[in-house]
DNA sequence: CGGATTCTGAGGTAGGCAACTCAGGCCACG
DNA sequence: CGTGGCCTGAGTTGCCTACCTCAGAATCCG
């Protein structure tokens, strides 16, 4: 049995090819009659367009369209610098990707932005913001008919088609726990560090975190949340702060980035071996403090994945093909210091 | 600057399409000198073939061979599932992929069928067993031109192309710390079953799980290995004896399948709570034995990344595209009871 | 108001896209 | 005058799309 092709599908319509592609494309000018006809003759032959085909004969290429917060920490640069050389190797698929910063805590700019992208594109992938005005841009790019994906905080309120990203509250228990069975029975306070209390994804983890030690461990007690607003300085500190006013702090967690400045601390404080710290993202600083056995346990989500993922879903959505669900989940990573990659 | 196509070359050359097209694909009938031509003029024009446009004007299809072990344990039931759905949707790309059973434990077997493998096939993925017969006849099918990458178990000795999997003695390394950390200064034996010592990934996994423990956690003592062949009942045979000898004991390595064997044991003692359990594989059993809080911990490699990578790599071998390493990179997954997807 | 003219919507034709492939053709050599 | 070796030409793959055609409706003009 041949594969059926967009002739077989005319034939059976009793139409010619641009008349199927039209329906396929949902382009116009075509009766209300015909289109049924086609579809008719699609479903009777159950016939699948041919990707390579299709991508090969375009006239023009995909545009997908990436908007990332601007001036960020180190995982929002190792994931624009993965999408860029993802967007270097989907050339050859006729995919072009672009970039564009943004000021992620500004809601109108970011709506702003939403709105003036040009016009023609095939996909958007934006790292969310919960604000009425990006959940109004979002959902009026989707309703225009643009896929739309949320990349690391999603805005699950809007008719986005899929996000990329973690279940960041599952996150911050799975820090929890490590943390807990890392202590091992040890009883004291926990810090905790967030960047931003307007951050979705760090109030989220701070959540699953908090619950965790209190349901699980009750001989933690975990500190008020600290912000350190992902930047090394103010972190550190916080984080001496935190060493200082409780001698008997044995764990520390922070949700966000700024780890060189909890590391500082603890190494001023002589306590990188008996404080149990855990930490976000596998940086090359991260890295490096888990083998040395400062980081005790690393919570990641993999840059990399998400960048291909991103792409590979938003083409999918534009070319109506499916979606494999088990590889465009990420994952959330567990590092300790024997298996980093 | 527009791509430069097969016709560029062709012109810049002073040879037709067809001739450029055998040069390309390294078939005969192309005088040297013409070779020469046509290789210079792909080198000035730095010509790259489309992909897309190759595999629709293909009259054959890929072939790709997968070589299992036959009656095997779940994460190898896992990874065929997974392959047969990979299979399915890489029809669409022009690819047919088949699954073939074999013997593990007989290098004779496994060398014949790798021997006795059809013609015409454009890559074979094989698990592979350290066998004088079968490094041979890896090797003979990757000199004959057909890329072979090995899947789960390496054979680093031969010619194949690339490793699909784990390095298992890091992911032993993974397990000792894990088990380690979560005893948290607990003193007491520390009990060891593996599936087969003839199974290289299984002494892999037992070494470095030895040496971690060795190293870094004086107070625990790891008992001799045991075997387990993989088989729940005899696995629980061997979980019971640990546990009626030692009282001491405080923690159980499975290397292998045969979890249930485990459980089993553990209940039958009553001692799921105490025992620092880590098991290997994201089962459906393990899954749900992390959620009661019986495993502890699970070192894991993702079958469904295992089955697109060896499809993906296979295909970009035979095509002369390249591999995206961060993209097949199998990770050491650790799962605790948070993080379960 | 009738016929000519211009729109407009519906649908067809043919020429790409970038490679693969097969039936030949040409030349030189024996 | 065969026979290889080397190479060309033209047809294919499945779909997209710019450019047409054509009928019927709307508009115009005398």
């Amino acid at each position: 049995m041949k594969k059926t092709t967009l002739q077989d599908v005319a034939r059976e319509a009793g139409v010619s090819l641009a008349t199927v592609d039209r329906v396929l494309n949902g382009r116009a000018g075509v009766h209300v009659r015909t289109i049924d006809r086609v579809q008719a003759a699609i479903e009777r032959l159950n016939y699948q367009p041919d990707r390579l085909a299709s991508r090969l004969a375009r006239a023009r290429d995909f545009r997908l369209q990436i908007l990332l917060p601007q001036g960020s920490n180190e995982f929002m640069k190792a994931l624009e610098a993965e999408i860029r050389t993802t967007g270097e190797r989907f050339v050859q698929e006729r995919v072009r990707i672009d970039v564009a910063h943004v000021d992620v805590f500004d809601g109108d700019a970011l709506a702003g932005a939403l709105e003036r992208l040009p016009d023609g594109l095939d996909g958007v992938a934006v790292v969310a913001l919960d604000h009425p005005a990006v959940v109004e841009a979002i959902n009026a790019l989707a309703d225009s008919g643009t896929p739309v994906v949320t990349l690391v905080s999603d805005l699950p309120g809007t008719r986005r088609a899929h996000f990329v990203g973690i279940d960041n509250y599952a996150a911050g228990r799975t820090a929890g726990t490590l943390l807990g069975r890392f202590l091992g029975g040890r009883t004291g306070k926990v810090g905790l560090i967030a960047g931003s209390l307007a951050l979705r994804d760090h109030i989220e983890r701070q959540y699953g975190f908090e619950q965790v030690i209190a349901r699980e461990y009750p001989g933690l007690e975990v500190l008020p949340v600290r912000e350190g607003r992902d930047e090394n300085a103010r972190v550190e500190t916080l984080a001496r702060a935190l060493l200082r006013e409780h001698a008997d702090l044995v764990g520390l967690y922070n949700v966000g980035a700024g780890n060189p400045g909890v590391v500082a601390a603890l190494e001023a404080a002589g306590r990188t071996r008996d404080v149990v710290f855990v930490a976000h993202e596998l940086t090359a600083f991260n890295r490096r403090q888990l083998v040395r056995g400062v980081i005790d346990a690393v919570v990641a989500q993999d840059p990399g994945h998400m960048a291909r993922s991103a792409a590979r879903v938003l083409l999918a959505l534009r070319e109506g093909a499916p979606i494999v669900a088990g590889q465009e989940r990420i994952n959330i990573d567990i590092f300790v210091r024997d298996n980093i990659p």
